[in-house]
DNA sequence: AAACACGTTGGAACCGGTTCCAGGCTGGGC
DNA sequence: GCCCAGCCTGGAACCGGTTCCAACGTGTTT
């Protein structure tokens, strides 16, 4: 491997000019710069990164610190950070923590040592614990999908989007909305909430039925499809879109129509949302978009505190329909025992 | 930050003794590899990175290439790249090439210098451009889900797969099986076809018939079906599962009912295929463990030029259903013309 | 008692870049 | 024609570790 000594050498010039004509550095003349740059190229000179990152302090690199890549929406995240970071020509080092989050302070004091930032996508770590963690970074980090005091984030307009979500319901007369939620521990699943607890009550009076916390999986739309039904609900909003499909899977399994008898709503977009029958009327998120805006929020080129709430945009596909007459509604047991 | 020269000040010895005593070298007596530990303890040290990586040359990461983060086929396999990795306290470096052919050189070269092995998950690049590209980068390379000669590999028992599938569907009475194949370039493709030419011929003496191919994604599929139906077949064996998705929900749309008139098989068993309605009959591939395997033959632990092929498991679930009887199906319009 | 072997120690070179600083050169202004 | 400013240039220090090697001290052998 060509080190920087043999281009000067070949190139017939010092060590320092060399570099300096490598890096556009001033004060080297033309015909050095040609020359360095000839030799380099003949000799297939490239830079050593550790060499670099010893003497300039920064890696060229960023982190990215994610509960699971299988999940769809962490991915769509870990592709729009790793689109901007190499189209700034920055690389990208990956952490998935299982979605564990004792491992989470490991894996962060892990990474912080070899990348310019860290973007955090999803912290599952307790307020009081993060904060404290993320200082002893050092480095800059930008937060995805969360908020916390002091630190740069990019997070979405959630409360918006249930809005939206809200208000195509009931313009299908759903009065009986119930929300399948996510973990307590989630900042996005509260933020549901307080916007779900802030919106004026439906028609008929009614504020929004809260079904309770669900793993943000499948198998926890399926648990919530069940207490949905015995609720009486006729439109249940999910708190993700992979809890929306677990909905689907268990209504259809039940023999219930949807969106003829039930109307579905998730959180997301997710790919697979517009692939399942019938397509799933969700919040779209713009995941990718926050991956790059977090990258750049890193940079800090913003001389704000750099903090961004993107807007979210519910698209009506085929899991929503305008409430069924009642009269038309078969008598359901479980309904009546309540 | 604390530096190595800072924790053998204040252990009271050389900078040498220190470095020793905090790699378990011998030549440090008890006494001071404890005052060392005790320093390095206290003042919070960490070793630098990149000082390490200068010195001694290797980097402690491994890079990993992936044609789309977000195709859950390549997210399960960085998921368990990921996981071995960290396991052996190493990082990973993670690149998304989105697909283009074009940018895998430039994005395994970058990748290259920066790592201590290079993993890469089903490479676009021909073969004849592949082999050069990847002695030039110098350190151990693992490829998975493709063959090559003379680099280190993990695949799938492909062939077996493809048995295993066609298998069950005759064993179902399906004769007239069509494969709705993937890109031309993709090596596993190529492997299915030849699994697929090699097998004996169906009951009535037909072979399987050739769909041709498809991007193998969920539009891909949805093409696909409309040529199955074309051609009367009974069941479709599908390049993967987003293929099958798709052809899935082309069929559904077309009012063509799943299992009871067409049967239809997926391949890699990717999560969102036991989620589906009807659940998809597949062949299991251990993706995860493809990626942890391909991390260990980069380490080059194993004698032999590390060849690995992993078994795979048809799972039959919900898409898969006996042929029809000729007599109860309706006349197609499009079968008749043929 | 002298020579020797061995375990321990610290000084120093080294990895491959970046950058400070002093010195040499050229050109313009007086 | 001389002086000074300013651009180029290369030597050397430095980033933070690892490791070679010479020197040291102790305990053992002859």
């Amino acid at each position: 491997m060509a080190t920087l000594r043999d281009v000067a050498r070949a190139a017939g010039v010092s060590l320092a000019t060399a570099s300096r004509a490598l890096s556009d550095a001033p004060h080297v003349s033309a015909a050095n710069r040609a020359q360095v740059a000839r030799a380099a190229e003949q000799l297939g000179y490239r830079p050593h990164p550790a060499a670099r990152a010893l003497t300039t302090g920064s890696t060229g690199t960023v982190g990215l610190v994610v509960p699971d890549l299988a999940n769809p929406f962490f991915a769509a995240v870990a592709k729009g950070v790793q689109a901007r970071a190499r189209a700034t020509g920055r690389e990208v080092l990956v952490a998935d923590t299982d979605e564990d989050v004792t491992v989470e302070p490991d894996v962060i004091t892990r990474l912080a040592d070899r990348v310019d930032g860290l973007v955090l996508c999803s912290p599952r770590l307790p307020a009081d614990r993060l904060g404290p963690l993320l200082t002893s970074t050092g480095g800059p980090v930008a937060l995805v999908n969360r908020e916390a005091p002091g630190v740069p984030s990019v997070s979405f307009d959630i409360a918006d989007g249930v809005r939206q979500a809200l208000d195509h319901l009931r313009a299908l007369g759903h009065d009986v909305v119930a929300y399948a939620g996510g973990p307590r521990t989630s900042w996005s699943d509260a933020e549901r909430r307080t916007a779900l607890g802030a919106l004026p009550a439906g028609a008929t009076g009614d504020a929004v039925l809260d079904l309770g916390s669900f793993r943000p999986t499948h198998g926890g739309g399926v648990q919530a499809a069940d207490l949905a039904l015995a609720a009486g609900a006729t439109a249940v909003l999910c708190f993700n879109d992979l809890v929306a499909l677990g909905v689907l899977a268990r209504l259809h399994a039940r023999g219930v129509a949807t969106p003829a008898d039930v109307s579905v709503v998730g959180f997301d977009d997710v790919a697979a949302a517009s692939l399942v029958t019938p397509a799933l009327t969700t919040v779209a998120v713009p995941l990718a978009r926050a991956g790059r805006v977090a990258v750049d929020l890193l940079a800090g080129d913003s001389p704000a505190p750099g903090h961004r709430r993107l807007p979210v945009e519910l698209v009506v596909r085929a899991s929503t329909a305008p409430v069924p007459a009642p009269t038309v509604r078969p008598t359901d047991p479980e309904v009546a025992i309540r």
